[in-house]
DNA sequence: ATTTAATATTGCAATATTACGATAATAATA
DNA sequence: TATTATTATCGTAATATTGCAATATTAAAT
C-alpha cells in the first residue's frame, strides 16, 4: 500500500512525527537556520544560500508554512518570512519531553 | 530526479535531518515509547501493541537500530530490544541545541 | 499600462517510504 | 533431530518525497 496508518496512533504521537517530517530533510533545517541568522528573508537569498532551484526551496518553505513555523507576508514582491516563535517553543517543548519521557534502561 | 542533494548541506544539518527522519513516522514514535515503558521488549509485544504486520514491525525496528538507538540482543527468540541511551541522550541535545539557536524575531 | 523582479504553481521523472504476504532464518524446546 | 515460536528478508504494490524546467502570478517601479 505505501500509506502511513496514522488512525492506529495517538495525537500526540501523529503530531511529532508530522513535526519532526519537517525536520527531516536538511534543506529545510539550512532554511530554518538561516531565516534565524537573518531575522528575516527572502526566498531568493535561500536559493543563492542553499543551492536548490527556486521551485525546490519555495516547496521546502511550503512545508515549514504547512505547519505554522513560519509567519510573516508572503506574498508579492519583499518578503517577510519569520519564524513563529509560539509554535517553536511549542515545537521545542514537544521533543524535550518526547526525549524526556524516556528514561529507563535494562542491558 | 527524487534524489536528496545532502552533498550540499554540512554534515550537521545531514545528521539532524537523519535523526528527524526516523522520528518522522507515528509507529516509530510509539515503538519508542513502548519499549521505554516496558524497559525490554519482544517484536511479537509491539506487534500486538501497535498494530502493524510483523514485517512492518521489524522494519521500523531497522530504522531505528540504524542509527543507533537501539541495543540489545537482536538475533533469535527473547530478544531484549532497548534504547542506546548514550545515544538517546545524544539526540536530545542536538534537537535541543538546534532549537535553542533559533530564538530571534523580526514580525 | 508595461516592464521588472520575486515567488508560486504545474507537470513530470526519479527515488524513497510504507505496508504486507510469503518465506527464510534463528534458537530454544520436546 | 523435529517442532515450535519468534524475528528477518524478499518481493511487490501503492503512495510520498525530492527536484527542476516551464509557466503563472504578484506587486512594485518605470
Amino acid at each position: 500500500m505505501g500509506v502511513s496508518k496514522s488512525h492506529i496512533f495517538s495525537l500526540q504521537q501523529n503530531e511529532l512525527a508530522q513535526a519532526a517530517k519537517v525536520l527531516a530533510h536538511p534543506a529545510r533545517i539550512a532554511i530554518l537556520e538561516y531565516i534565524s541568522k537573518q531575522d528575516s528573508c527572502i526566498c531568493t537569498d535561500l536559493v543563492d544560500e542553499i543551492g536548490l532551484a527556486q521551485p525546490t526551496i519555495s516547496q521546502h518553505l511550503n512545508e515549514i508554512k504547512k505547519i505554522g513555523l513560519l509567519k510573516g507576508t508572503f506574498e508579492g514582491k519583499n518578503l517577510c518570512y519569520c519564524i513563529d516563535q509560539e509554535m517553536w517553543s511549542q515545537l521545542k517543548l514537544l521533543f524535550n519531553t518526547f526525549f524526556s519521557t524516556i528514561t529507563k534502561n535494562c542491558c
